[in-house]
DNA sequence: TTGAAAGCGCTAACAG
DNA sequence: CTGTTAGCGCTTTCAA
């Protein structure tokens, strides 16, 4: 005897065609509370037939929570924070939460809106990736506000707020080891701008480690702040005088153009010179040479992130936490000992 | 007087505190009706000094609306779908919207999951991406439910959903005609696994095209069903015995092999042998040569999509559209003329 | 075991 | 111009 409903079946619509109570329908959609197993199940039978299902947002505003977690990162087009948040993704999804995630685009202005409207939304708690420039007032606004969250990645320390991180010193001392190990000498690190703390830490951790495992080392920095094209000129002017045994690039797509910049002036790698970047990319198994590359565990970043969080969320108050996860890196073909002799 | 407050200031505290009714201090919020300009004043002060911003999951919730959109993409790792949800994003919350976007992962199952959820939080529209294996069982649910959605990047012809997709085979003409203009006749075409209609389209396009106006040509095809690295071996295994004057990659990975396996055999690009692919990246204006690239028209795909995915929430009933954006090439240096006589 | 009533925070209709 | 009333769809006492 159903009539035709021309909006979505509310919970009171199921309870009128079972005869029941919407009480007692939200019991048994919940799966919680003594329902008898018969009207159970004719509640059951009318959801389906109906087509009903709990509207989340409804149930939220009544419930006074919002099962909604907000994510900001500085961008969506590298592969590093696409699978960081599609890791996220799971991780949230299996404790019933809903992403909402944006990209600062690496604006400042745009991540304290972003973070505003994360607010006004009143979402659960919040990830932030903070913008490259640092200044940090993201974050600030995150604990004016008073908001549950935790800071990734390009994290500065932080005693109000739980980050996670990357042991950025650690991965370039395992560096500096290898190439050490591997009997280099002489070393080019190559760089985007220099202001980053991750960058800052890449480049500390390589060169004090280095310095004291081979004495007698040269390390050459090549940096810019003109971007990729910036970044090209400084390395073909560098190699007009220069020939280092190995490259050390601080971020992907350095690697990429040493890569092609040594083609250029037809220095083969691994035999001619070796080459180890940050990062790893799908791509880099396939290449012939493999790229040699520090990975950084974008899952244990994630899983670590949502695991504060969560405790932030339901704890409320408690010790803040800096969690730092351990790069490793993938050995492929591209970084080769110096000299083949001895064993 | 205001007593300090536990939670978050409601609209009632706002009132209650400005001396004013609720109904009241929703006008003043929403900029509209007629407030005495004192009392919006009033209410703007005591706003401020509270705290206090709308709740707009509760007003969308009164108002019957949500001004929420989904997306679903098939993966967020690469930088086409993430530039394209970040141009989505930018299109969207100008017009008030709430972005709620996740990853499919390639996985069909998932996707019609993700589909239900969106359903279920009664968003206003859905932009979907389908997965590879495009049996449109995710397309569907969208018109089974009667959602408003439009369909993009891998499309099947749909009668019900509006489309957007680019037109691949247009774009691979116009590869076909700078090649031979450039006076090649010898064509290798790398690609993934053929199924997919994009690739198909793309292959289709430059073949008909090339044969045409080359009439003395030859293309191979260099296919894969094992991934990169199975690709990788078709390759070495190709060019063990043929040498094409020119590469043409439909997808970005494929281009970045060709890259190395040219590198590894030692062929010099454009000198020896042209390259050009699908998929525009930030590297390829660094790289030597810089590569040459069919560039997808990511801004214009999230715009259309956009748009009418706004004209289907909100004429409801219309004809449905299918839209082909258009490719255009990027002419680097990684092609070359043949034969550079005449002139 | 069930249902009536209250109300989450907001907006819309309408009477004053 | 303003306030009262009545819900949006749901969950949660609490009395029956």
């Amino acid at each position: 005897m159903s009539r035709v409903l021309l909006h979505r079946p509310s919970i009171h619509d199921v309870a009128k065609e079972a005869g029941l109570s919407a009480a007692t329908v939200s019991k048994v959609m919940r799966g919680i509370g003594n329902v008898r197993a018969e009207n159970a199940s004719r509640v059951n039978a009318v959801v389906e037939s109906m087509g009903y299902r709990v509207d989340p947002v409804a149930a939220d505003l009544r419930r006074g929570t919002r099962r909604i977690i907000g994510v900001v990162v500085p961008e969506l087009e590298s592969s590093f924070f696409g699978s960081l948040i599609t890791s996220i993704e799971s991780q949230t999804e299996r404790l019933g939460y809903t992403l909402v995630m944006s990209s600062s685009r690496e604006s400042e202005t745009r991540e304290k809106e972003l973070i505003q409207r994360l607010q006004d939304l009143r979402v659960a708690g919040t990830i932030l990736a903070p913008v490259r420039s640092e200044t940090g007032s993201g974050a600030q606004l995150l604990k004016s506000q008073q908001m549950s969250a935790v800071l990734i990645d390009r994290v500065a320390d932080d005693r109000q707020l739980d980050t996670v991180s990357v042991d950025n010193r650690m991965a370039s001392i395992k560096v500096a080891q290898l190439l050490a190990a591997s009997g280099h000498r002489h070393i080019l690190i190559l760089g985007l701008d220099k202001k980053s703390t991750s960058t800052r830490l890449r480049c500390e951790g390589f060169v004090n480690e280095f310095r004291q495992l081979q004495p007698s080392c040269r390390i050459d920095e090549v940096f810019t702040r003109t971007g990729l094209n910036g970044l090209r000129e400084n390395l073909s002017h560098y190699f007009s005088d220069n020939r280092p045994t190995a490259i050390f690039s601080l971020f992907l797509n350095g690697t990429l153009l040493a890569l092609s910049e040594l083609r250029r002036i037809d220095l083969h790698c691994p035999d001619d010179i070796s080459l180890i970047g940050f990062d790893d990319s799908e791509w880099m198994q396939a290449m012939h040479p493999a790229v040699t590359s520090v990975v950084q565990p974008v899952n244990e970043i994630a899983q670590q992130a949502v695991s504060l969080l969560m405790r932030r969320i339901h704890s409320g108050q408690a010790d803040t936490v800096a969690h730092e996860a351990t790069c490793h890196i993938e050995i492929r073909e591209s970084v080769r000992a110096l000299n083949q002799t001895a064993r």
